[in-house]
DNA sequence: CATGAATGAGAGTTCATTCAT
DNA sequence: AATGAATGAACTCTCATTCAT
């Protein structure tokens, strides 16, 4: 069904976006064709190139907003509370609510750190380190006023958020996977449960016995 | 330096398979090129179908080696204790001295479970499930010995090999990100400092509290 | 420094003209991209489509007014004398004076006469014709009294502009050339000596022997 | 008439070569396209790619061989003998003669000549000069023995090469001139008499008045 | 076992041109 | 008179793959 043209800069460049984001997200960035985005998106391929510079702008515009979406809904839930593990739940589970919500997002992020950022500029590290920071800060007052132990943070972090997106990004292998029923890859599992039992894990792990 | 040919079907073949896999796993299935690890190798690019069926075959190729590796490596020294606890640490510390061994493992699996496999036969599963299910037996002997308490094993499993997988993908990212004083991306942490850290959280987490 | 818009058709099209002028003649019709011109003008592409019909009309009106004005630069410089010699004088000093003052022009007829004419309507080749007829008139005449000997006006044509017009396109690449002192390409010389070197030839050329 | 694929490297590459000479000097480099030089050789547009790095290398293999052919033939005819009148005139009638049997070479010269050489990379620009030093040397020599007058040679030189050229190019559009009768553009002189009304010109020119 | 020559299909990008305002 | 949005057609270049030797 064409529609007709838009003229609408700025709600073409959004659905132009909001396209590329499932594609790169289902087929990476390598695999993704300009021609799939456009056809996608019912606008012509020049028109791509008239918004964004190229292929590479235009993943940074996607990451660049769903860099943003993740913290700011993060720290939204998760901050604003004077009880660490309270902001450490909201963390984790605000963090799986979004996975869930928005399931393009775990294969982006996963491909990204697996690739050492090969597609993003410098400029977007800081976006990703933003959201780090967050769990960092939970943990530290949490350190400061007694109730948490210790801990690395960066790896605190890699357990959540690396746990999360690959219960995500893994959902249909562990769908196929469950066929075969020597091993229970937890298939039907709810991603509330998942979050739940992790979050609970991690506080028991980080919690200063009393 | 030009070698002589080499007219030994065996030692050609690996190191084709040995090239690829450095290659693959420093920038992805799509953008390494067929010529990229012909030239690597040292080889003609014909060559690489008169051994392999295509690209993706070489890449099958690549992931059954690597996968079967590791398996045997953490199976070696994970298994015949009689003690779960034991077991366990011998399973985190082996996978953390594997991947930081074999560098270009984390990001071949890392990219492999962020896509779903599409790039892998359902064949290819088989071996992920068997590293899963050596975990999955230690838990399940663990609690029948009263010693841990009832695990989700794939999100215990995940914990461990997502967080170190990505420690290892991340370094360079994290050693970048150093030079901001703000956050600690653990860019200094050694291997070992890290896979006892996580090993000691897990433990805790599955510990049953005497 | 942006203009205010210029509500003034004339010479806003006048502006376009002249930096379409200089962008064609520094690089050629196909290199030269509308975007270029416009953006060299302060306008917006689609005006140029409202002024000219179209690229092809837009070079089109660049040349005609580009060999309008060498026409008449040299028509009234050489005519008006009844002296044939003066006349050829006047007819290559001005042209010489045109062409280093005007430097886009050399390359833009230059390219036109290798092209055999495919950018230009046939309806510009007469005003070509109308520069050679000038040239064509002193030496009919010269003939006429006595001073010069039969001459064929095409070839004596392409010796006056096709020398003053390669000494002003290749001025950079002889300056280059300058550097490897085995031959001496003139790149020093005056636009005003090497014209008035060339004048001296050709009138030795012609003059009959008294 | 599809020719079977030839497996012979040279003659395949030569005949690229040979196509592209033609289409480059019709068209100009920027309006030939890879397609055209594949299809008109035959062959597959990625074997261009194959042999020639991309299609500016391709140019320059074709600017190559054909400045090479061009000295060559001037070189051979016009040196060795002991006068250098004789010589000039080799000179001159050589170069007339090999423009009229290549005709897509004055073309090519004079556009890389109105482009400063935007399209060569330096290199070929010695190619050029060594066109050029003939010329000088027969110049020079000339003088020495007190047979010519002192002459600027880069003058001379495009006096002559700069009219054979463009009698050359504009050949079809001087024989549609002729059909209007007000202007006599020589549409049926023949190279070999315009050459050699130029040689004597330049003789007349150049020689010491006894 | 190993290679250089050749190809088909497609990818990213550019550009002249038009539409709607 | 002037503009930003949008398009279609081409163009350069790449790459997995095959052929012939």
């Amino acid at each position: 069904m064409p529609q007709p043209p838009q003229r609408n800069a700025e709600a073409t460049k959004a659905k132009i976006i909001d396209n590329a984001m499932q594609l790169f997200s289902k087929k990476g960035f390598d695999a993704t064709t300009v021609d799939d985005i456009a056809g996608a998106s019912g606008v012509n391929k020049a028109l791509l190139y008239y918004y964004f510079k190229n292929k590479s702008g235009l993943y940074e515009a996607v990451m660049t907003q769903v860099l943003d979406a993740i913290h700011d809904a993060v720290a939204g839930e998760s901050s604003g509370h004077d009880d660490p593990v309270t902001e450490l739940e909201a963390f984790v589970m605000t963090y799986a609510r979004y996975a869930q919500e928005h399931p393009y997002f775990p294969a982006l992020l996963l491909r990204e750190l697996s690739d050492s950022g090969a597609h993003l500029p410098e400029m977007m590290f800081g976006k990703m380190r933003r959201l780090f920071a967050l769990l960092g800060d939970i943990l530290k007052r949490g350190e400061a006023q007694g109730v948490f132990k210790p801990a690395i943070a960066m790896v605190v972090h890699f357990m959540i958020i690396g746990t999360l997106n690959l219960m995500v990004t893994t959902a249909p292998l562990r769908t196929i996977a469950a066929q075969n029923d020597a091993v229970d890859t937890c298939a039907e599992c709810s991603m509330d449960k998942i979050a739940e039992y992790l979050y609970n894990n991690i506080k028991t792990m980080l919690e200063v016995n009393t």
